[in-house]
DNA sequence: CGGGATCCTTACGGATACTG
DNA sequence: CAGTATCCGTAAGGATCCCG
């Protein structure tokens, strides 16, 4: 499980000022009044941040796949965004490039290990927003 | 460990073809070529889109909060960004605004039922960055 | 095949000043 | 106190055409 999401016992702020709560912010770079980037949670999010950003990971974690795949596998996603992408999941260290030699010219992209720790962030992006879904009101 | 992000033997992927990774794409939802509002990953994303959207979801996980509050806690947050914030949070259904009468005007934020979902959902965040930023190699 | 180079348009974050 | 009203600069997303 990705997150035994028990808030069960954890915590329960008698008074209302934040005092540390551990799981929520267990250490110290979380515990900023501003948006830095060497907060986990703001590399979690540059991660996934941008359109598409978490379809091209979600092709990924399937295994490697070239560029021409990944256009094949999301159809509405033009070249340059594509590109622009996965330059900054590279960037980022989250993926690789790899370049095959010959003609045509074939890449393939593949997660890192860093990459691969995204995998829980995105079943748990998918799980919040379904419990989302449920607890909202019928509609709007 | 955080978590054996247990791929343990879930899906192997024979051949490269994406034959739906149930682990990762549970129902018909995700398992769509391009952001679609619908789906759960998009409804998550969209309640922790935009700058400083997380930090003020975390000053309200710990109880409700006035607008005064969120400022003091967030200082530099400027009042329109998290008018922009709140009101996009409250059109989400995520966040309710109790209007106390009297003079001076008092407010009060808090998250409905379907907001406190995203609690997992912040802690997902921070441990994925944080996971990330251990496999990162040392630094670039 | 796998991009790079342009250009365009809008959305977003932020600053500043003012109001019920 | 709790916002609203403007204005502004930047950058992101997307369309189109071209190149090695």
């Amino acid at each position: 499980m990705v997150g035994t999401h028990g808030t069960s016992e954890a915590k329960r702020l008698v008074g209302h000022q934040a005092e540390t709560d551990v799981e929520l912010v267990p250490d110290a770079r979380g515990r900023t009044n501003r948006p830095e980037p060497g907060c986990p949670v703001e590399v979690a999010l540059a991660a996934i941040s941008g359109r598409w950003a978490t379809l091209v990971l979600r092709e990924l974690m399937h295994g490697p796949c070239s560029f021409g795949e990944l256009r094949a596998r999301l159809p509405s996603l033009t070249a340059k965004v594509l590109t622009d992408r996965l330059g900054e999941l590279v960037a980022q260290g989250l993926v690789v490039k790899d370049r095959l030699p010959g003609f045509p010219v074939r890449t393939s992209y593949r997660l890192t290990a860093a990459g691969m720790e995204l995998r829980p962030l995105l079943i748990a992006l998918y799980d919040a927003g379904s419990r989302v879904l449920a607890a909202l009101p019928p509609h709007d």
